[in-house]
DNA sequence: CTTGTTTTGGAATGCTCGTTAAACAATCGA
DNA sequence: TCGATTGTTTAACGAGCATTCCAAAACAAG
């Protein structure tokens, strides 16, 4: 009943991710909302309460995506240290892609931004990292039976050095050039 | 000539500098400013232009102080990985340390928060991460030449990995605890 | 068609933002 | 002592903020 809604809330919550991913939570306005969604203000606030709602929903659509695309190709099959530099490699291109590029993570520039100011969204991002880190650790586990990685080392430190890695990389992705990107790749998976 | 001021330049910047730390350049108001450096607006515009150029002051602030003191150890003597260790355990303990922690570092927070969209700001980070990666640089190249490291290795693409890890540091620091970081940092030191 | 319900677009709200203006206070050289 | 100069204080500014309100619009059910 009623008159139907005239978007698809995935497509609304997909334009907000675009803004907060390119100017961060503070930096992004109402309007800048209102302007990339194509919504109206009342219908924006009809269908996510507040800004702040908005975003959360943003970071947890970012965690489906991205984050799980991640996850996936740690559980695919091939050596380790292949699909670890495919992960990181991932990141190095997002980082270096030109006009769409150099926006980080969401995860992280929330971490940045927001852990320890806002309980959701620290809740939302330890739940992000933490899913990272579980794949990596999975994938790590894999290769030690397999005896693609030596018996000795463990895999719950290891993953936690990846995932270190990994976002480093977003940091540094900010002002470093390609090349040097994929120097620290190399010498990352080198200690594996 | 003229009246003198009634307050120190280096402390107002001082309490700037944490205010911008804790909360962020677009978080922190005008009026956070006045409360928490005890000068009134017209004072404050009057010594710094804008808040933009507070911040400024404060960005080169943290670079002549932290960055200058954790460059610093690197140039002492001593094995390389004891140093490495140093400057890394520095930020583990700058990030657990309760009620002064989990702020980041203001150079990684403003590389995610600024760099891309702030020419300036883009420019002194640049500068920071440069100065942490040439003191990582000739730290390797002395123990190079000293033994400490083995000769094939290049001290360029490892110093490169050093402020990488270093960086992971500080957003891993966000949401994690103290015992899983210090894995990290032995993890890190173990690839030189 | 009417009635009930929901969405829509945009004007309007109160508030806070960064910044400026202006009157007043404190110091200096003469 | 007095004018010139600079710092301080506080009120005020326009702009923009997140959010709310409301009348018109679009549907479903009766």
């Amino acid at each position: 009943m009623g008159r139907p809604k005239g978007f698809s809330a995935d497509h609304v919550v997909e334009s907000a991710l675009e803004a907060f991913w390119r100017k961060g939570y503070a930096a992004t306005s109402a309007q800048d909302l209102v302007d990339s969604t194509g919504l109206g203000r009342g219908s924006l606030y009809n269908a996510f309460s507040s800004k702040r709602g908005l975003f959360l929903e943003a970071l947890r659509r970012y965690d489906g995506e991205w984050t799980a695309r991640q996850a996936a190709v740690l559980e695919g099959d091939g050596d380790v240290r292949d699909r670890v530099r495919e992960v990181l490699m991932n990141v190095v291109d997002a980082e270096t892609a030109g006009e769409a590029g150099r926006r980080g993570c969401l995860a992280v520039n929330s971490a940045i931004e927001l852990a320890g100011l806002d309980d959701e969204v620290t809740r939302i991002v330890r739940g992000i990292f933490r899913r990272m880190e579980t794949a990596f650790r999975e994938a790590l586990e894999r290769a030690r039976r397999d005896g693609g990685i030596e018996a000795d080392r463990d895999p719950g430190e290891l993953a936690l050095y990846l995932l270190n890695s990994m976002y480093g990389l977003r940091v540094l992705g900010k002002t470093t050039d390609r090349a040097a990107l994929e120097g620290v790749v190399e010498t990352v998976i080198r200690a594996l």
